[in-house]
DNA sequence: AAATGTTGTAAGTATTGACATTACAATTAA
DNA sequence: TTAATTGTAATGTCAATACTTACAACATTT
């Protein structure tokens, strides 16, 4: 169980966005510097992320601006930004319907992977940008 | 963010154990027969549970039983049995240190995301073999 | 209108991890 | 000894992730 990479750098992204908004044109190869990544990485994370509504970019001119005030953004808007993906969990296998085991396990499993996932998106939820902040500095 | 199938299959193999105890031998042919893996699959995931002292094999005779009630066991065992890698979340990165954003990004994040494995890991720690086996009948 | 800087996007490569498969020595009971 | 099974290594395959290069599209500035 892991979570991509995906969203720290969304996370580290959206931080930058706001930490040097007026300070500096806030282009991908600026963010790029900070994460540590190629600029192509983050014109991809950004893309996810106006797609979610949470930043607007600036195309030709260039520069990327949040949408939505600090307060407003929680790190579940952008793990559900980023991470398209919401199965979480491995329920695929091919289980042997022929066997009491086999047939069950995997509705049983999803009940009990379900409540936790929804715990974790529970937690993500309570956890705003603003937050985020205010430990940065 | 995904669990690997070793969990699955580990409980899978577990729930095998317990219900056709004394009916069948098992072994990892008959693990592997109803999981739907190949049985080396099944050995190693049997190797991971032994060494957490979950369950006992019987090398040349064949067959694996509980060490164990179904009672003791908790997913959370299961879990730390099989998933070696406990670092759950991507702090990997190399964030530039000269910036004030990536000086800080993954002591923040750390902080927060070690927070929610401590609460999936309570939620794991309170579900029982037990409880699994009465759901498969 | 041209030059410049940036985004949007595609394509190719590399790396990693998970899983599958084959093979065989070691082990144990019959 | 024979037969069945485990323990373990080696190899192959596949998908996901990330890195990189490249370039057309776009918007501003000159």
């Amino acid at each position: 169980m892991k979570f991509s990479s995906r969203l720290p750098i969304a996370v580290h992204t959206l931080l930058v966005i706001e930490v040097f908004k007026g300070q500096y044109k806030i282009t991908s190869d600026f963010i790029a510097g900070s994460v540590g990544v190629n600029p192509v990485i983050i014109r991809n994370i950004l893309i996810q992320l106006k797609t979610a509504n949470l930043v607007e970019v600036a195309a030709g001119i260039g520069g990327a601006t949040l949408k939505k005030s600090p307060q407003e953004i929680t790190l579940l808007d952008i793990f559900h930004a980023v991470e398209a993906d919401e199965s979480l969990f491995h329920i695929h296998e091919h289980p042997n319907p022929d066997c009491l085991v086999g047939r069950n396990i995997n509705s049983i499993l999803y009940t009990h992977f379900d409540k936790i996932k929804k715990t974790v998106e529970q937690e993500l939820n309570s956890i705003t940008l603003q937050s985020l902040l205010e430990q940065v500095k």
